[in-house]
DNA sequence: ATCGATTTGTTCGTATGTATT
DNA sequence: CAATACATACGAACAAATCGA
C-alpha cells in the first residue's frame, strides 16, 4: 500500500514555518506580530493565504489577533503547540491495540475516583444507565457502542476532565474503527461476561469500595484486550496472585 | 473579573453550524459537498471566509479538500469532532491541581510498563539522563523544567504514544503555567526528596521490578501533589497500608 | 491523447468596522 | 472629533489539478 502523500499547499507550509519560527525563539511569546498585509508579503504570499494559516493557528491558541489592535503570539503558544501534536497523534492512531492499554491503563483508575467522588445520585443514575443495558442485551444483539454508556458515565463520575474527555474520545475512535464492527460478531459468551464485569463494577462502587472497582474494571478491560490479541499480557506480571505473593513476602 | 467574551466572527460561527450539521446528520460522513461558491452563497458569506472555516475544519480531520475534485466529510469526522472538544478542553484547563491528578493515575503506569519493556540500552540512556541531572542538582538551583527529563523519558520507554504525548503537553502546561514558578521557590528539602525518588524509580527499573516502580512512582508524584495541596487525597484510602490489609484479609 | 468542464488553490483590489491616539 | 492602524469581510479573477468525453 502507498502511502498518500497530500501535496502541501501553501497554507500549510506557511502554518508549519510560523510554528517553528514561534520555537526556535525568532518569535515569542506575547509578541505582536506586524500586521497582515506585512506578514504576507515577507512570506511572499497574499494576504487571503496568510489569514488562512493565522485563523487555523488562532483556532489552536498559538496566535491571538485582535480587531484593530492587531496578531499576537499567544502567552503559552509553545504549551498549545504541544498540545496540537499531541492532537495529531491522536488523530492518525489507529493501533487499536494502543487504544484499548490506554483504558487498561486510565479507567481502572477512573473507576477507583468514582468510587470515592460519585455522589449518592449519580449512583442511582449508574444504576439506571446499567438497568436499560439489560433491557437491550435481552431483547436485541446488544453491544459496540451501547457498551460504552457505563464507561463513559464512569469517567464523568471520577472528576477530571481531561482522562474523561481522553477516553471520550478513544471511545468514539474504536466505535468508528473496524473494532466497532468487530464487536458486531464477537463471541456470545464475551458479552455475557463482559455484562456481567459491568455489574460487578457498580457493585463495588455502590458499597464504596473503590479498590475492589479499579481492580473488577482492570480485569474486564484486560479480557477484552484478550479477545482482540489473545497474547497481550504475556509478558506482563500484572496480576492478582503475582501482586499478592509479592506483598505478603514484605 | 468579567469573563472575556470574544466577539464571534462570522468564521467561527460557520464553523460552529458546519459542525452541527455534521453531528445531528445532515452532512455525513464521506459525502461530498457542494462547491466553495455553492456553499458560501447557501451560507451568505464570501467564499474567502467559507474557505478559512473550512480550513480549520479540514485541519482537524474534519473535512477533507482535494484539488479539483471537491470536498468531503471526512470518514472519521465525528471521532475527529470528538477529539476537537477534548483539545479544547485541554486548551482551557488551568487547574493545576487536575494537571497533577492526570500525572499521578497515568505515570506510575508508565514507570510500570517502562520497566517490562525498556531495553538495556534504553535503562543505561536513563542513568545518563540522572547523571546530567545529578550534575545540575549539585551546581545550580535545578528544578522545573528539568525535572520533567525524566518522567519523558520513562514515558518514552512505557511504548504508549496516546499517553507519551499526553504527558508531554501536561508537563508543557505545568511549567508554562504558574507551577513552572512556584517551583523555582519551592524548599530546598523537597528537592532532594523529589531527586531520591527518581534515583528510587530507576533502581527499581534497572532492577526490572515494575510493580516497586510504579508504586514509588506514585508516592513521588503523591508528595508533589501534597506540597502544592496539602489536603489533597485526604479522602482517598490508597495507600500501600492499607492495600496490604486488604489484600491480606482475603 | 487532447479538450473542456468542474473545483480547489491563490492573488489582488477595495470597502467596512473597530480600537488607539 | 479627526486621523491612523488594523482586522474583518466581500468580489472578481486567474492558476493548477482532476475527471470524463
Amino acid at each position: 500500500m502507498i502511502p498518500k502523500i497530500k501535496k502541501i499547499n501553501l497554507g500549510t507550509q506557511l502554518m508549519d514555518t510560523m510554528i517553528s519560527l514561534i520555537e526556535n525563539g525568532t518569535w515569542k511569546a506575547g509578541e505582536k506580530l506586524p500586521n497582515e498585509i506585512e506578514l504576507a508579503n515577507s512570506f511572499s504570499v497574499s494576504r487571503n493565504i496568510m489569514r488562512e494559516s493565522m485563523k487555523i493557528l488562532e483556532n489552536f491558541g498559538i496566535l491571538d489577533s485582535k480587531t484593530g489592535i492587531g496578531t499576537y503570539i499567544s502567552d503559552n503558544a509553545i504549551s498549545n503547540i504541544c498540545n496540537m501534536r499531541f492532537f495529531e497523534s491522536l488523530k492518525n492512531n489507529t493501533s487499536i491495540e494502543k487504544l484499548l492499554e490506554t483504558r487498561l491503563i486510565i479507567e481502572p483508575e477512573l473507576a477507583y475516583y468514582a468510587t470515592l467522588r460519585a455522589t449518592d445520585e449519580e449512583i442511582e443514575t449508574l444504576k439506571i444507565v446499567l438497568e436499560e443495558d439489560t433491557k437491550k442485551h435481552l431483547i436485541t444483539n446488544f453491544f459496540h457502542t451501547d457498551d460504552f454508556h457505563f464507561h463513559l458515565h464512569v469517567a464523568k463520575y471520577a472528576r477530571n476532565d481531561i482522562l474523561e474527555n481522553l477516553l471520550t474520545t478513544i471511545l468514539e475512535q474504536l466505535s468508528a474503527d473496524a473494532y466497532g464492527n468487530f464487536n458486531k460478531f464477537v463471541d456470545n459468551s464475551v458479552k455475557i461476561d463482559s455484562f456481567n464485569d459491568h455489574m460487578a463494577v457498580f457493585g463495588a462502587i455502590q458499597k464504596r469500595d473503590p479498590l475492589l472497582a479499579k481492580e473488577i474494571m482492570y480485569h474486564h478491560l484486560f479480557a477484552r484486550m484478550k479477545v482482540i490479541n489473545p497474547d497481550y499480557g504475556t509478558n506482563l506480571i500484572y496480576s492478582e496472585k503475582i501482586r499478592n505473593d509479592r506483598l505478603k513476602e514484605n
